[in-house]
DNA sequence: ATGAAAGCGCTAACAG
DNA sequence: CTGTTAGCGCTTTCAT
């Protein structure tokens, strides 16, 4: 029942040797004669001893702990990312301090800060958009910052994310060879680059290259909800829209089941694709068809390039470091084969 | 471009007082003369003053950061809690150090070590059972623990829950009425505590309130996930079980769907009734009733209650620490009226 | 109201 | 291979 912690002076003392020594068996570095090393650890294990973090990380000015900025756990997409952090983090040594931020300006400059005076070793930031506050706040910071499943416009921070535009621009093409006309594009807020920039980019670019005509009544801008997919679907069908591509899952089945709920046959009278392949693509009936994308390896992927960087491994860390990752297309029932 | 972090001793010097002014000011403890403390102000403006939690951590003995261990983000129950528990700890001031467990004893006492050693304040920890090694690691831990949706059979350590036991024996009751002979009770593994005392029992008791005979053949074990409930539901069906009453929603939905995907009218040839109420229960068709729980209330509550401990506000913290929330019914559409 | 000084527990030269 | 000695940046008595 040792209330007080023991410290590394408790160790020393007890085993006869300096704390130096004691440091060095615990940290593994340079060489220690066997015996004596021996003799510290069985020390360690009698006083049970644990190394104080926060001591070590004001000596050494490394913390082993980095920042994760998180729109909200909530959401499966930025979970699924989350978790492939974690698990590469704890890989490495590394534990992440966790912050929602509802990708709010305002909450995500405070969490950096906050973030920054924990001494964090890095910063995985996932957030909408890259203000110039943000941007400044990342160029301040004297520690690494990747974005994971987040888009800089200005590409000014490493990244690592699937290559949006492609991808709708894909699957906005097989459903132009599936014959529809009218194809809504439904996706989140328009002032986020990887909405405006990057998905209706695709978006448009597949109708111009089919020849198809840009129509702004077919874009739908949301807040990427079940309750908004439901809601704008009337508005879909009145315009005898026959299919749509839409940037997130919840939002998707929102659509299909205010289509069904209205026998409306999917995929027979309306298609949907959706982008993020979360568990819900499988729950709904039809299954929905979806952009895949490897939602824990992009939080991995972006963990691991933390790493590189907070260890020097990699030569210019202003070089060019957006990673993109494969993506590929699901065909399940939401769509015509 | 202050590359160097400034420190509490440039501002001091800066500003013509000593460090220790400078603490006061900072910290808001204290009196300062008003005159000396805005002078003091203007310079931490001036030269980007950002104090060293790490240092602060090490001087003070208090981190502001409470660990939070979590079998799954990835897993919508749990991502609720965390998301009430960053709350309430923003609100607090404090950081939350996130780390998985998987659910696993292994990882959970390592991680539990992990945070110890990072001088955490206090850790909420929610897990699907508290062994006698987690039981004993939080006794010698001299930081303070609670619970999260999350049951101590022993009831040693603070937590807040709803009443598990109720909620179930409510809705398996309701089932009855319905005129269910047989009624499947659909868990994740029985050596939890949360499935087999209190679940499982609430199960039971309805069952013999009603004079029905409990039959071990209708109690199925899983993995709680979508694929086992998937799996198990020819083997539900081959028994002539007419109603099912299941501790995770994405369990519940692999049952809907089989029965949908086998042409079994739910709710009219099968009725089930889920547990946890995350989104999942709106987006599947028929939507499926649910115990309501107040998840996000369930995290922040937790986290409450562990400032209170933390900061010596609770009388006696080895007393009665259960809190158990209010919880509900919801009938949707996979239950009949 | 403010300053001086002693740590907090550990790492990291620097000696030897 | 091991010990000595400065700090890391801040809080916190104890004086004044």
């Amino acid at each position: 029942m040792n209330k007080q912690n023991v410290t590394i002076y408790d160790v020393a003392r007890e085993s006869g040797v300096s704390m130096a020594t004691v440091s060095r068996v615990v940290n593994g570095t340079s060489n220690v004669r066997p015996s004596t090393k021996k003799k510290v650890m069985d020390v360690i294990e009698k006083l049970n001893y644990r190394p104080n973090e926060v001591a070590r990380g004001l000596a050494s000015k490394k913390t082993t702990t980095v920042g994760v900025i998180i729109p909200d756990v909530t959401n499966n997409y930025f979970a699924s990312l989350a978790r492939g952090i974690d698990d590469i983090a704890a890989m490495y040594k590394y534990n992440i301090i966790l912050a929602n931020s509802d990708g709010k300006e305002k909450k995500e400059l405070k969490v950096i800060n906050t973030l920054l005076s924990k001494q964090v070793d890095g910063i995985i930031f996932m957030g909408n958009e890259i203000t110039p506050a943000i941007r400044k706040s990342f160029k301040d910071a004297n520690v690494p910052i990747v974005l994971a499943g987040s888009v800089d416009s200005k590409k000014t921070v490493p990244s690592v994310n699937i290559n949006y535009k492609n991808a709708i621009e894909n699957v906005t093409s097989e459903l132009i060879n599936h014959h529809n006309k009218k194809i809504a594009f439904v996706s989140g807020d328009l002032r986020h680059s990887i909405n405006a920039d990057h998905r209706l980019k695709g978006y448009c670019d597949a109708l111009s290259k089919h020849d198809i005509q840009y129509n702004q009544n077919y874009v739908f801008e949301t807040n990427e909800s079940y309750k908004d997919g439901y809601e704008i679907s009337q508005n879909i069908v009145d315009q005898k829209i026959s299919a749509a591509v839409v940037t997130d899952d919840s939002l998707a089945a929102g659509i299909l089941n205010w289509m069904t709920d209205h026998n409306i046959s999917v995929p027979d009278d309306f298609e949907i694709i959706t982008s993020n392949d979360t568990q819900i693509t499988e729950m709904t009936r039809p299954k929905m068809s979806s952009i895949t994308q490897p939602l824990y390896d992009i939080g991995a992927v972006a963990m691991r390039l933390l790493t590189k960087i907070m260890n020097g491994d990699i030569e210019d860390k202003y070089k060019e470091n957006d990673v993109l990752l494969q993506y590929g297309v699901i065909n399940r029932e939401s769509t015509r084969k």
